[in-house]
DNA sequence: GCATTTCACTTCGTATACCGTATTCCAGAT
DNA sequence: ATCTGGAATACGGTATACGAAGTGAAATGC
């Protein structure tokens, strides 16, 4: 058994990740190291290295001696998230499916199931477990690097789909794709896998898109 | 004029980076840190936070209460990043080259001879002036994330460039390449770009694979 | 009256000292 | 030779201090 050890650290990295996610920071004033420290009752440096790991991950961005600011969210960026996840997404998928163990498989049952749970709970809990499920669909094959591009894009995307497309009741769709996406996963289908999942991400962008240009007529 | 203030954990963060890309950083002990930090002349705030950042790029990995270790080189991690790396950058490559201003290509032009120049130099400034060429015909657009990710990307694999390739003597190739793949982006030829730049990109891999089959075999 | 300077206050970035604890390593016992 | 039990080492974290830079508002000058 190789239990975890988890540093300070990285526990407030994960917490101070989900809040931006989820827009509990705002992005036109800089974070307050203090108080953010105060609050999450730890010091300043664990604090620090998880801000600065948040800035390496595109969530923050720092300027010396101002703070650190929540990247704020743009539809140009939404463009290139969603640009970068189809290059790398359905083939990793696709590829994934092909040499999935059976525990491999096993896991991504259970997180879609957890996925589908979570559905009509809070908005973060969703998140994390599409988060979880897009990730285990590309996880098997040990291929660590490619996985962890995959999970910080889909990180990034998320802050998008909670902020425009989870108010708008716009899940419904996703679930429907979602269920045939694992069903394709799960029959090794990988050409079926790969249109599928392009098609997936490409009309959360198109979603995305609209709601943009809503919110920029108003 | 917009002077740019950096702090010292960023400094530390490219130094230190630059020593694990060059080698200098054995791979099979902890970073002892009270060294490092005296080494640099700085205090464990800023070298901690550096080494954050670090691991967030793939370069370190953390044990809790063991320490950052350098992520050791493998064929595998090799496989999976030249295979983003030709994922992303071609295509990403042509679309700057399409909307590059003239300032771009000036830069563009600048970043290839600098490269030229530097070669029989040392190793590590070869490979600083390699990665601002790839970068450099990215860049164009303000595509920040994927701009990002390519330089990310770009600097894992300078340590196999480094480690493997420049010892053999085998960047004669790379710079006719580079001659070869600038003139397209100047000329805007987008389809030439694509299949250039993936052609540079997979010949690089490929002779990475000799290379580690060579050392296997030892 | 408006622009500019000054000045107090806040916050950041860094250093230093210190502590508890996990890990490592070596000597001594089995 | 292997196991065991500290001692030494190094890490993760806290508390505190301080200079430098940023902020905002009052005071000054035009």
């Amino acid at each position: 058994m190789s239990i975890v050890v988890r540093t300070l650290s990285e526990r407030v990295f994960e917490i101070v990740r989900e809040q931006i996610v989820t827009g509990q920071l705002p992005h036109d004033l800089p974070i307050r190291q203090d108080a953010l420290a105060a609050e999450l009752g730890v010091s300043k440096i664990p604090l620090r290295e998880a801000l600065a790991r948040l800035e390496q991950e595109g969530l923050l961005t720092s300027q010396a001696n101002r703070g650190y600011f929540v990247q704020p969210m743009s539809s140009a960026q939404a463009e290139e998230i969603f640009e970068l996840r189809l290059a790398v997404e359905p083939v990793a998928a696709a590829r994934a499916a092909r040499v999935a163990t059976e525990a491999d498989r096993r896991a991504a049952i259970e997180s879609f199931e957890r996925l589908d749970q979570a559905a009509e709970g809070n908005l973060a809990e969703v998140a994390i477990r599409n988060r979880d499920f897009h990730t285990a669909l590309v996880r098997p094959g040990d291929r660590i690097l490619t996985t962890q591009v995959v999970e910080r894009l889909t990180i990034l995307a998320e802050r998008y789909v909670i902020a425009h497309l989870a108010p708008a009741g716009r899940d419904e769709r996703a679930h429907v794709e979602h269920r045939g996406l694992l069903d394709a996963w799960l029959a090794r289908d990988e050409t079926t896998i790969e249109s599928m999942l392009s098609e997936h991400i490409a009309a959360t962008l198109d979603d995305l898109r609209i709601e943009f240009a809503a919110a920029a007529a108003t």
